[in-house]
DNA sequence: GAATAATTCGTAGCTTGCTACCTATTCGGA
DNA sequence: TCCGAATAGGTAGCAAGCTACGAATTATTC
């Protein structure tokens, strides 16, 4: 048995890497990667359209990461800026016809990963399993993201 | 409350950028990134220098990635090739004395991050938690790596 | 023994992730 | 009101991940 540096962190990285994989394979017909896919999916479930500091908390990413993206993305037609009508420094995201396409495509895809993954769990061990991941998150100060958030206004 | 597309990908995901994170804080002053230093740590527990190859296998990289990796450890002399004897394909990899000085180092550090993940948890929490991401990896089929594995030869 | 297949590793070019530093705008206190 | 702090976003430059292709060596098959 190898003793490896981390071991938890090393079968989360995996774990990851097995639903990027599969996400990979689903929508790469679509011209989509998986991390444009995660944030096409998180768009489309927002009441009010995102701006890209949001996506920065929810997705633990640097902000440069999350312009990218939505840079990718933009160019290829799924999404669309548009400045937000109070704060000038704010460009909110809003999903074109093609990326709703796209999400309507995706949604059984990406169900069927959840499913597969945990596929053998009994109910409760499905519970656990969140539950788990969650505090060993927390553990870690993984959710210390302070910023005023404020409320969806208009 | 937010419905992700991939709940359980997405808490993996973050578990492993926190543990990451506290890598990347612990290793910097020896000039090692998070992805080194546990490459590092992996050549440190191999009974036989191994090649690139098995890293590949164990950390579920692709081997340009790999390479990458090892090319900027052996840039800055924490390791070296060495040619193997019998097959002239194979670049088997030697941890030179710097290395071996940043993983007695690293030893305690990296220990310690994984209890504070885990610093909560039940004695079996912690069994379950290993046993629950390793059958999540196994239904997403992720150890399906068939190579002919040989046994270790001088 | 020679042709073919498999294996190991290299390189090009991309996306995705980061830090560091910059500008523009908004907010808050003197 | 005005100046400084906080916030949103941009850009440069790097590490780390990938696929796709190719070269050299070894293994296999006829």
């Amino acid at each position: 048995m190898i003793t490896l540096p981390t071991r938890y962190g090393h079968y989360a990285r995996i774990l990851h890497w097995c639903t990027d994989q599969a996400m990979t394979a689903a929508l790469t017909e679509m011209d989509l990667t998986a991390s444009q896919g995660q944030i096409l999916g998180y768009l489309s479930h927002q009441s009010q359209p995102p701006c890209s500091r949001d996506i920065e908390e929810t997705f633990h990413m640097s902000h440069p990461t999350v312009s990218g993206l939505l840079s990718r993305l933009e160019k290829k037609g799924f999404i669309e800026f548009r400045p937000d009508g109070v704060d000038r420094r704010i460009k909110r995201i809003f999903i074109l016809p093609k990326g709703q396409e796209c999400l309507d495509m995706m949604h059984d895809t990406i169900r069927g990963i959840e499913t597969q993954m945990v596929q053998d769990f009994t109910p409760e061990e499905r519970t656990q399993f969140t539950d788990l991941l969650i505090r060993a998150i927390q553990n870690m100060g993984g959710n210390s993201c302070h910023r005023h958030k404020e409320e969806p206004k208009t």
